[in-house]
DNA sequence: CTAAGACCTGACACTGACGTCAGATGCAAG
DNA sequence: CTTGCATCTGACGTCAGTGTCAGGTCTTAG
């Protein structure tokens, strides 16, 4: 399929993809006239990469630790795979972070709700 | 207290307090010389500011439902209340979000382990 | 008093994932 | 053939929170 599709099916704008590639996250076999053709795999691949950069990955980051998914064997070295723990572990904590701001703002809701309740049925 | 001394007591920058100002999310005295003066209580709104932050909220957002905080009564619209209650699922869903992240990247970490488990152990 | 360090305003730099525009080429349908 | 849409490269714009620098004032220890 042709970049509009990959684009409509994973669900990103054609700029992202043509960025994606540029940053060695994805790839493309091109025609003649140099369009990219991508096959169906390349789908789950995009929505792989916006989950992880929706986990706050970088691009980089998001580079380094590809290559576990590509290959998941002795080649790729050490580094990948630590990687990949690293960055499981970062966004566990982030989880923590984000869990506490919501309980901060459940206290916060509880606090109005009950200063209006009081407000409604005096 | 004065800048400084804050920035250190909340764990931020004295760059990133001037800017909370500017966005209207923190105030302070002056003194007659133009230095800002904080009272201990603002340490903790930092805190929670930086806990917004954190949390993917906007200065814009943070500053709207800030009345919420200040004064949980009538007075703060019913669109602060709105949007507090906004925020608190919108952080509900991108928690959902970086759990089906960290759930990829612990299938990734499986996979991985198990193909060098086989080569350390033939 | 004086030197060092904290503070002031104002402004520019940066980062990173994209939007967007320009100008050119490719391609399918009438 | 041509019309219109998809695609190409390349480049500049954006946004938001912060770093950083310049040039000046304030404060405090010695």
């Amino acid at each position: 399929m042709r970049i509009g599709e990959l684009a409509a099916r994973a669900g990103v704008s054609v700029r992202s993809l043509r960025y994606y590639e540029e940053q060695g996250l994805l790839t493309s076999t091109r025609s003649l006239s140099g369009q990219r053709h991508y096959t169906d795999d390349e789908v789950e691949r995009v929505r792989l990469i916006q989950r992880l950069y929706a986990a706050g990955l970088s691009s980089r980051t998001i580079a380094e630790l590809l290559p576990c998914v590509d290959s998941p064997s002795e080649q790729n070295s050490d580094e990948a795979f630590e990687r990949l723990v690293q960055e499981r572990d970062r966004i566990s904590r982030h989880i923590e972070e984000l869990s506490q701001a919501r309980d901060a703002l459940d206290r916060l809701v509880d606090a109005n709700r009950a200063h209006r309740a009081r407000l409604t049925t005096p």
